[in-house]
DNA sequence: CTGAAAGCGCTAACAT
DNA sequence: ATGTTAGCGCTTTCAG
């Protein structure tokens, strides 16, 4: 039979593939190569199946193909993405999948590790190429099990695993940057905040070690606080250092979300940056840039780093298969707060 | 044939429902009314199949399932996530899948109309069973027409189609909270910022229709400016309305994200809220409960309406077919910035 | 360069 | 209550 036919049917389906063949007058596996261009389609033969795609307006259905063949979708897990660092490294994602053939689809999970490894099972599940993981608790034991499952990216979190890429903030000499600026400042009594760690990779790490080397290339003496980096936490961390006697000069708060608890307390308390205490931090989140806030911080460049996930997984789908651990230098943006 | 079986070979391949099927000896029919727990299948049935599942590590393949059935997925477009409303909107919905049995899987789109209908489409070829769209530049005739085809939920925008549902803040009320605040503080000189509308349903509309009601009501007079519902439109709008003489002495921002601008320029020039300016919006992000900043708000309970969008589409999916269109609540909060 | 046929993993309709 | 069979829409051998 064949020839081109119309749906006589009143509803309105979905066209498939073999609808696209008819219209054509050629085989499905014709049009399917047209589709994906693969090798061996005359120039004849390309015309008449895109002709039929454009009359009938068929859009192929990625789960079917992903059956046989790739989807071409890219799965991006994150946490709350109330934290705007996340968002803007979710936006690189978005912004460099839109200009690739994939599209990026963002699971958001929660801060228990077990939701995030079901998070990328169920990725897993739905046929994704691929997986960016922006995941603080994910043990480095899953992450490796994963790996070996789909090509795999670590977004905001330094990896070392032979089966995965990763991209990462510089953390360590974004640290540094900050006790430079300060000491430069005259300061000498630089606290740094933290926050407990159970996992390999994050970022609390390399950012306390820089924060150490600058300190003990100056002589000075490392004063480590241990909190949360939530707005509660540093509002905590502010109530700890300006009742301490002597008291610290200048507190590099780790993250900005803890920076603005800091300020905000103080604030609250009719002290200010910098005269009273000195604030500092990394991620320089928009908030920081408004002028009541201006906030001292480390642009670590994430709608970059979001974007660069994005290529290097896209990479790994096609082919590379030698890991590559990417660190992006910050930038000091430095504000009226330090 | 049949009886249980190991996989011999090396290579860890994902085991399938014929694997479990073989594994418990029964039929893979019987596997998948199991797992879907479908009528007819005995006690014993089902306790042999859970634990074959259980052996295996069997997770069912979510796009050969819906080339038959449900995905189980619901599908989220929102435009760029750097607007924090939308964050919270997003973070309401997260919430409320991970409560379900649905996976919630988001595509961030920017603000072209063209790329959120391609968004949108995009997600249907991935066989989403329904779809929330946070979409204020998509057009009406679209957003019917995606509506003839899945299950839609309009949020953040107020909708009438009775093909979908809705989810949107009553935008009008909350402007009128934030009249009548600033009149029983004094204020009668009081501006409204809006942006130019393209499409219906956007919450300019009602805002500015609340604006003028309230307004009315006082005998006062409305004044309307249109700008930009950005940082830089705000800084405009301070330069604006502090160039105008008889100086207004309140202004209604229309979105926090302006209002910040608005403050952010106020004070570069040395001028404070609420003395030279009273400056009041919508949204409640987090930044305006910051101290320094300390904006005066309506929350429009963005996470509950996020969640409120989550269980409609799932009843959507569900069966139920007579739109629904909610209009949520705002609740004004009064800081120091009004 | 093109087409026929088999099959990806699952479910639905139909036996039994 | 369970199993058998026939596809869902696509890609992929493998023949021509």
């Amino acid at each position: 039979v064949g020839g081109s036919k119309q749906d006589p049917s009143g509803t309105s389906k979905r066209p498939t593939i073999v609808d696209v063949a008819r219209h054509a007058d050629v085989s499905p596996a014709a049009v399917s190569k047209v589709l994906r261009d693969a090798y061996g389609v005359s120039a004849q033969m390309r015309e008449r199946v895109t002709a039929a795609v454009e009359a009938l307006g068929y859009r192929p259905m990625m789960s079917a193909r992903g059956m046989r063949a790739s989807t071409r979708t890219l799965g991006v897990s994150s946490l709350n993405v109330e934290n705007p660092f996340f968002t803007m490294l979710l936006d690189g994602v978005a912004q460099e999948a839109r200009r690739s053939a994939y599209s990026a689809l963002i699971t958001v999970t929660d801060a228990d590790g077990v939701t995030q490894l079901e998070a990328a099972r169920s990725m897993i599940d739905r046929q994704m190429d691929g997986l960016i993981l922006i995941t603080p608790t994910m043990s480095v034991a899953d992450l490796d099990l994963l790996a070996r499952d789909l090509p795999l990216v670590l977004l905001g979190r330094h990896g070392q695993g032979d089966h995965h890429d990763s991209v990462a903030s510089d953390d360590a000499h974004g640290a540094e940057l900050v006790v430079e600026h300060l000491v430069a400042q005259g300061h000498r009594r630089i606290v740094f905040h933290t926050q407990p760690v159970e996992t390999v990779g994050l970022p609390e790490t390399p950012r306390e070690q820089g924060y150490r080397t600058a300190m003990e290339r100056h002589g000075l003496h490392p004063d480590v606080m241990v909190g949360e980096w939530t707005l509660a936490g540093g509002e905590r961390l502010a109530a700890d250092l300006l009742a301490r006697r002597p008291r610290p000069t200048a507190v590099h708060a780790g993250a900005d979300i803890a920076a603005l608890g800091v300020l905000g307390w103080m604030w609250r308390h009719g002290l200010r940056a910098p005269t009273d205490l000195a604030v500092a931090a990394c991620d320089d989140v928009p908030t920081a840039d408004l002028p009541p806030i201006s906030l001292t911080s480390t642009d670590q460049h994430a709608v970059q780093m979001g974007a660069m996930a994005t290529r290097m997984l896209i990479e790994r789908i096609e082919g590379r298969s030698e890991p590559k651990h990417l660190l992006v230098p910050p930038a000091l943006r430095v504000r009226d707060s330090a």
